[in-house]
DNA sequence: AAGATAGTTGAATAAGTACTCAATTGATTA
DNA sequence: TAATCAATTGAGTACTTATTCAACTATCTT
């Protein structure tokens, strides 16, 4: 009797399968990590803010007309980005700008759109 | 007067910035299939979904099993993973087996955890 | 000090979505 | 043919979340 009939609504078919995948399965932990990290960029101001910032650090307004978007929201959203260590910002007087904190954010973007280019 | 008054909330601030950063933005098209695509990857139930069938193809009732989840809330997101070509499946008998149908996770989730990884 | 401007923040709302449950399909077997 | 089992599907529900709006903070200018 294995654990998974607690747990599971249906038979294992596949026992070897099924325990060789849990063997090998990353930490809980890390997988949700990386949805959490892969749910981030699932957004397309928030894709749009990377892709601009990857261009060039920019100012709150300059992200809000590049986007043609409300300051508040483009605000909203960057808050998210940092919170996520995936940007982050210096100060200049009134403004605030902001810039990519992380390069792995370029790299996911290049396989992205070679996914997206590869399957037209 | 520039267009952005009209869509945007706020002043362009650096004009020059702005039109440099338009001039180099991607299709709109294609930034909304990025963030489409990151969005499939962005779910703890798929991320996992994807983590397995990178190591083992399995059927639908292996998989519920690996994830300790119902056969039902599987199907559905196999759905979405196949509708994305994410995922392919070949049917064998009363058995459904799924495998992944794009190299380009594999490499996505690779920078992904050096993201992860980097940044604790 | 007063006014203007960049940016942030919280609440409210509307839209999207993951899972459950029940019913159904399709294939195998008795 | 009936029963069984893997898988799919649609409707319903609970939860999440992106944007708007309004109020607020911080900094600069006059």
């Amino acid at each position: 009797m294995s654990r998974n009939e607690f747990i599971c609504d249906c038979n294992v078919i596949h026992q070897d399968k099924v325990d060789d995948t849990l063997n090998q399965m990353a930490d809980e932990d890390l997988l949700n990590k990386l949805a959490e990290f892969f749910k981030i960029l699932g957004d397309t101001t928030r894709t749009k803010i990377l892709y601009a910032l990857d261009k060039n650090e920019l100012c709150v307004c300059d992200i809000a007309n590049v986007l043609g978007m409300s300051k508040s929201s483009i605000s909203h959203q960057l808050g998210t980005l940092r919170r996520s260590g995936i940007v982050k910002c210096k100060k200049v007087g009134k403004e605030v700008f902001y810039m990519l904190d992380d390069e792995h954010v370029q790299q996911v973007f290049e396989v992205g759109i070679e996914h997206i280019e590869h399957r037209r």
